[in-house]
DNA sequence: CTCAAATTATGACATTTATCACTTTTTTAT
DNA sequence: ATAAAAAAGTGATAAATGTCATAATTTGAG
């Protein structure tokens, strides 16, 4: 396949400055080293598909990641985005059910793919590995659960303004304050849940209404306190 | 507090036969039940309040808890509801956050409280029981994330097929096929994520199609075939 | 560079769903 | 048992959003 290929694991890769793996010894962070294979995914890979079964987790060094689910009639919803640091498919692993959604690559990544055996017995090994990789899941049920309520509540215009600001703290704002990522309308729809005839009209909007500046798919954020009111974001 | 009665551990409850302390060896279990202390909750109380710092968790022994996150305007959106061997409140002792959801009582229950220091040092000490915990946790997002997406592009008539049929799953049905849980119609909202109005009318509209009766707020589930073909729940 | 495919954009319209105002019924507390 | 409060039910209406058709523009593969 020629859109992926493997990689010598980089020198200059310091696993230790990745917050999960805070707890482990050099020892164990060595021997991880030397399990894991690196691989460079290019845009629009599939690293696994809702359903099947995964038998490890994906680190990712570089690069952005969609965590997608798809609904009755194919339709996308984004569940989030992966970027340097995150582990993906960890939680079909742990679990230890089919994958419950599907990981496709936006920019270019690089992902080194952790085996389960080595995962599952770093867990036993290293408590404090343990409690780390709960928070992490904890944390992002936390998200999961705000994101459900605002989906059941907001409005459509509230969700896109919501969206748009959490893809500037996920991704960041150029000099411009421009968002660091970039995304089709159909993408944010699949973020915010709508259509992309509504993401599209409601762009147009706030474009009107000088809260953004759109340039192809480059969105500048010029009114960041409007649009935090505009999505009742309480920071 | 009137609606609050501690209550002595009963010896016929056997925590070993919770899922959850399924890894814990016969002197964690004993040290476990020394250091929980149980209470009595009646109905409508409030075990903890969304944003406020909580130190422990609570296994329910007996009742039913709902779990939700209060919206913008005041909405409740129900989250997951907790019945016998539930834990709940465990999330925000592990990551560390304040409790990102209400919980209320519904059916009056029994619930031991687990202090947080109790709880880490037991998942420090056996890998196993860390190992099951976030299982149940891995569980848990996998569910939200599946809900997130129904709300997101299934019509309201859809999911509330889906929440009668999710409410006889967790909670069951009687001899004579009626939901053994019986919410109002505003908390079946609060489910679903729509208006009350909503669900009384859609709830009038399943009753004249022969899916259901009513009466009161005992919910007989009549046709459960085509309501599963409504609310498209492939189990 | 070029052309097909994908994406973006826009208008018209249909549909769903929320909101409001009000009545009836049920539940709860005293 | 009774009054007050809460919940359920109903209709009218408005607003939000989805759908469909079609055109313009952009993107990307070869």
């Amino acid at each position: 396949m020629k859109n992926i290929q493997s990689v010598p694991f980089s020198d200059d890769v310091d696993l230790l400055s990745y917050e999960i793996f805070n707890g482990l010894t050099e020892e164990e962070l060595d021997s991880l080293t030397q399990s894991m294979s690196c691989t460079l995914h290019k845009r629009g890979n599939i690293l696994y598909h809702e359903g099947s079964r995964i038998n490890g987790a994906y680190i990712v060094i570089k690069g952005i990641l969609k965590i997608y689910k798809t609904g009755f009639d194919g339709k996308e919803q984004i569940i989030r985005f992966a970027k340097d640091g995150d582990l993906i498919g960890f939680r079909s692993v742990v679990s230890d059910e089919l994958a419950c959604t599907t990981s496709k690559v936006v920019n270019d990544a690089v992902l080194c793919y952790l085996p389960s055996e080595v995962l599952t017995s770093l867990i036993k090994v290293n408590p404090e590995f343990a409690m780390s990789l709960m928070k992490l899941t904890c944390r992002e049920l936390g998200e999961s659960n705000k994101f459900l309520t605002d989906i059941a509540q907001k409005t459509v215009r509230e969700r896109l303004a919501e969206v748009l600001l959490l893809l500037m703290d996920t991704f960041d704002l150029d000099e411009d304050s421009t968002l660091q990522i970039s995304l089709t309308r159909e993408e944010l729809a699949n973020m915010v849940g709508t259509a992309t005839e509504s993401v599209i009209r409601l762009l147009s909007e706030f474009k009107m209404d000088k809260l953004i500046e759109l340039n192809g798919r480059k969105i500048k954020l010029i009114n960041i306190p409007k649009l935090i009111k505009i999505g009742n974001v309480y920071i």
